[in-house]
RNA sequence: GGAGGUGUGCCCGAGUGGCUAAAGGGGGCGGGCUGUAAACCCGCUGGCUAUGCCUACGAUGGUUCGAAUCCAUCCGCCUCCA
């Protein structure tokens, strides 16, 4: 990764792979030389609408590679979207309609900006050069590969091998994408290892189209929270962009201390120098997994929400978990708004339904016999189904450990 | 055009006529423990103001006292041969 001339510090220290080696380097001296800035090019499918961390690995890079002076284009895949990478179809691709698509995309670049540079990116779509893309330039496209070339990949010759289904239009997802490679003459494209493929053969296609081979650099796939899978919404193991900073702070500490390098690599937004430091000290004892999970907190919180919100946060769980006290901004309702049925009564099952963000009554009436409901930190007898109004003024309601409900005193 | 396979709860997956709200696992939730919303242990896990009622095994319609299980038709998904 490395060219003996010309040391690239840190731009691919966390990098999975940049290819080809010294490609890179060559790149940056003659952007240097020539005063132009590079294009760096990261496609994304707006398949779904928010953004987590994993996604924030490929997004970071690009913000590195902008504060080193040069340009992102961020390429929406609106168009391809619709075709829908086979790398993220293990099994059945959710169709996305166009609708779905087009406000995907809207917040998807809204929730990327937090992570970069709005001035120095370029925020296209595929479907400005895909959409109206002739029968000829796709025939033209398509006869630039072979099937066997296509069934080299891993994935779809997994699948082929499974006898699962690979469709056309599946097959042409990674020459759809290497032409947008072309379209906006990519000096550089990134993306997780997982599109190393599609990334290759951007390259492969750029020369007969007259353009210099882009290089390619791919970030690991970052774990999600449960320290195995990558992390996905659907799997549920993911932190959002938008996530509230305790939320953040939670479900960083709840991942497996072997996740945390890997973590302060490609999730903590530290930089190179500092994260490094924090693995090495980690590694030799000198600082301790809780005090090191609590600094990836920290620095995740901090990432999206302010420094501040990051010391804050913690102290938040410190008070609901360490202590397990009542933490002070909690959601609160006036007593005029806790429901009462005919005979006067607060039905607990449906104030906590009504509430809580309990899913159901069932689910309700589990939890008060499992003892998880409290009154003031009194656990409720579990037979209790109904309480007196005046139980409930000016009392602090919880539901399992995190899930709290202030209620205002009966005036 | 021909042959075959398959469709079960959030997911995977057992179940070939009643004991099935449906084994087992995963996930999730709750409790305990803990530096941790980790690991581990235990429990719960369709809905309904509820000692009962309703809905549920791709869909519809049948057979039967009784169906996820049998029959018919249809729909979806997959593979192979041509």
């Amino acid at each position: 990764m490395t060219d003996d001339l010309i040391p690239i510090p840190t731009l691919a220290a966390n990098a999975a792979d940049a290819l080809p080696a010294g490609g890179l380097a060559a790149q940056l001296a003659t952007a240097e030389r020539e005063g132009r800035p590079l294009r760096i090019k990261l496609g994304v499918d707006p398949t779904s609408a928010d953004i987590h961390l994993g996604h924030c690995v490929v997004l970071g890079k690009l913000r590195e590679f902008q504060d080193a002076g040069h340009t992102a284009v961020f390429i929406i895949g609106d168009y391809t979207a619709r075709v829908g990478d086979p790398s993220q179809r293990s099994k059945a691709r959710p169709s996305v309609s166009a609708e779905e698509i087009d406000a995907n995309a809207k917040t998807y670049v809204e929730q990327a900006m937090r992570i970069l540079d709005p001035e120095r990116t370029e925020v296209r779509f595929n479907g400005e050069w895909l959409g109206s893309m002739k029968m000829d330039d796709l025939f033209g496209l398509v006869s630039r590969s072979t099937i066997a070339r296509l069934l080299e990949r891993d994935d779809f010759a997994k699948r082929y091998a499974a006898n699962e289904a690979i469709t056309m239009l599946e097959l042409l997802y990674p020459l759809l994408q290497g032409y947008d490679s072309v379209a906006i003459d990519a000096d550089v494209e990134i993306g997780g290892t997982d599109q190393l493929y599609n990334l290759l053969m951007g390259r492969d296609i750029m020369p007969s189209y007259g353009k210099p081979a882009q290089t390619v650099m791919t970030m690991p796939i970052l774990v999600g929270t449960d320290g195995t899978d990558k992390m996905s919404k659907s799997l549920g193991n993911y932190i959002g962009v938008t996530d509230e900073p305790a939320d953040m702070f939670g479900k960083t500490m709840s991942i497996p201390d072997e996740a945390m390098p890997e973590w302060f690599r490609l999730a903590s937004g530290l930089g190179h120098a500092e994260r490094e430091a924090a693995i090495t000290k980690l590694t030799n004892g000198e600082l301790a997994p809780n005090e090191a999970k609590r600094l990836l907190g920290r620095s995740v919180v901090a990432r999206f929400h302010g420094a501040e919100a990051g010391v804050a946060a913690e102290q938040h769980f410190n008070t609901v978990f360490k202590s397990k006290e009542v933490p002070d901004d909690i959601p609160e309702i006036a007593f005029g708004e806790v429901p009462v049925n005919e005979d006067g009564r607060v039905f607990l099952p449906g104030m906590l339904v009504e509430h809580m963000g309990v899913a159901s009554g069932s689910e309700a009436r589990r939890l008060l016999q499992q003892g998880s409901v409290r009154i003031d930190g009194e656990a409720l007898d579990p037979a209790t189904l109904e309480l007196d109004p005046a139980q409930l003024s000016g009392v602090v309601l919880q539901v399992g450990k995190r899930r709290f409900l202030r209620i205002a005193a009966d005036a």
